[in-house]
DNA sequence: ACCGTACGATACTGTACCGTAGCGGTACAG
DNA sequence: CTGTACCGCTACGGTACAGTATCGTACGGT
């Protein structure tokens, strides 16, 4: 993500930035966003946990902002579900991995930076670019598969199927302080995900199917 | 919610605490963190803000986090819904009150305690009851008076239902930087949760039930 | 009237952090 | 081999903030 000098400053001769210095402060930025939050995380912390000197980390980023971001960038995720078969065998896949060790991470980093993202829209894109979509296109994925499958009709939104488990569980993860146990995990797959992508095709419903919100006047 | 003297100190005689000056600097505490957020509020800015000295905050309460929470305690939601006489109608109500001032400012002042909220069980704690519950308990009320009409069936979980309401609300703040347009939030309800609220009772499913959530073993 | 206290305003102390500079020591290019 | 620039480490100046102290003033019981 960064070549080895750091800005368009040149370098002449003699000894070259150190590589592997990069990717342990990335490392460790990464792990102190998840265990602080961006406004309690300080150079200096990163510096002593990451055994370097500070100089270090301002000859390859230009101060914290700069440092996080480019953390963010270069962490990559692994957004892969895989196929059981079956609708409800791959919910019950995602609703495990909601409590794995990349997802707690993950989901303690986004806390992490939530206040940030309320005032810097750079630190949102980042976000949204390397956090949220990854984890958004592994479920649009899975919920594809059942549409291929037969299992869900398709005049069922995907996107908004989708939205609804990082929604619920970060909600949680606010609230109650912990990532959702397997067993609401599993509750919300069997009560919200599931009936919704199964449920028939809404025609028969006794309701226009309002497709695009119109703008209700009265209603008798 | 406080006395009028602050703690177990004992005031003799002379001037008593000016109530008036509590809600004021309650109120532009509760304003300031839906503007920056717990960890960039300053007791300066307070003070400056309600144009008080910083003494009278600290005569009060005994720092930044005591203000906060008590300011949080004080501040009492408004989280009734018209009776519409429809679902659908009480619904589309509900979709236009996330657009407006008070859920937008409580809104704000969530994001602004998330990053506080994830190390302070306390902080937490006054959150759910003051911010989270009624919200909470006013949408409840909607579903609880849609069951009573026989638009939604006795098998479902209110709870489930009414929480899916907010975590899409709070994640689309978080990741756009605002809050949802009424166009979305009418989206969400009519693809979303009434679609969920009224489907069929689910013992046409082909599928079991499970009520409670089974430790799911081996699924063929 | 008097006295004690709240009030706003300002100044102050102490701490925490950012970002830079300087220290030996060391690795790599020429 | 020599010079340059990296490395970790420590120290420093500057700034921002929490919380306290102090001042003159305005109240309000007694």
């Amino acid at each position: 993500m960064r070549p080895v000098p750091a800005e368009g400053i040149e370098r002449h001769s003699g000894r070259y930035l150190d590589a592997s210095r990069d990717a342990v402060l990335r490392e460790t930025a990464l792990a102190l966003l998840a265990e602080v939050g961006y406004d309690r995380l300080t150079m200096d912390a990163v510096a002593a946990r990451a055994h370097a000197g500070k100089t270090t980390i301002y000859r390859r980023w230009s101060g914290k902002a700069d440092l996080v971001v480019d953390a963010l960038k270069c962490a990559e995720s692994s957004p892969e579900f895989p196929d059981t078969g079956s609708l409800r065998g791959d919910l019950q896949a995602v609703a495990e991995s909601i409590t794995n060790a990349d997802n707690q991470f993950d989901a303690q980093v986004t806390i992490g930076i939530v206040t940030a993202l309320a005032h810097d829209a750079e630190l949102r894109q980042v976000f949204r670019e390397r956090l949220f979509e990854p984890r958004m296109s592994g479920l649009r994925r899975v919920f594809a598969r059942a549409v291929a499958r037969g299992e869900i009709p398709h005049d069922r939104n995907l996107d908004l199927l989708a939205l609804l488990i990082p929604a619920l569980a970060l909600q949680h993860l606010m609230t109650s302080g912990e990532m959702p146990e397997a067993q609401l995990a599993q509750l919300i797959m069997d009560e919200v995900i599931f009936p919704l992508a199964t449920a028939p095709a809404r025609t028969p419903n006794p309701l226009p199917p309002a497709p695009s919100a119109e703008q209700a006047s009265g209603r008798p």
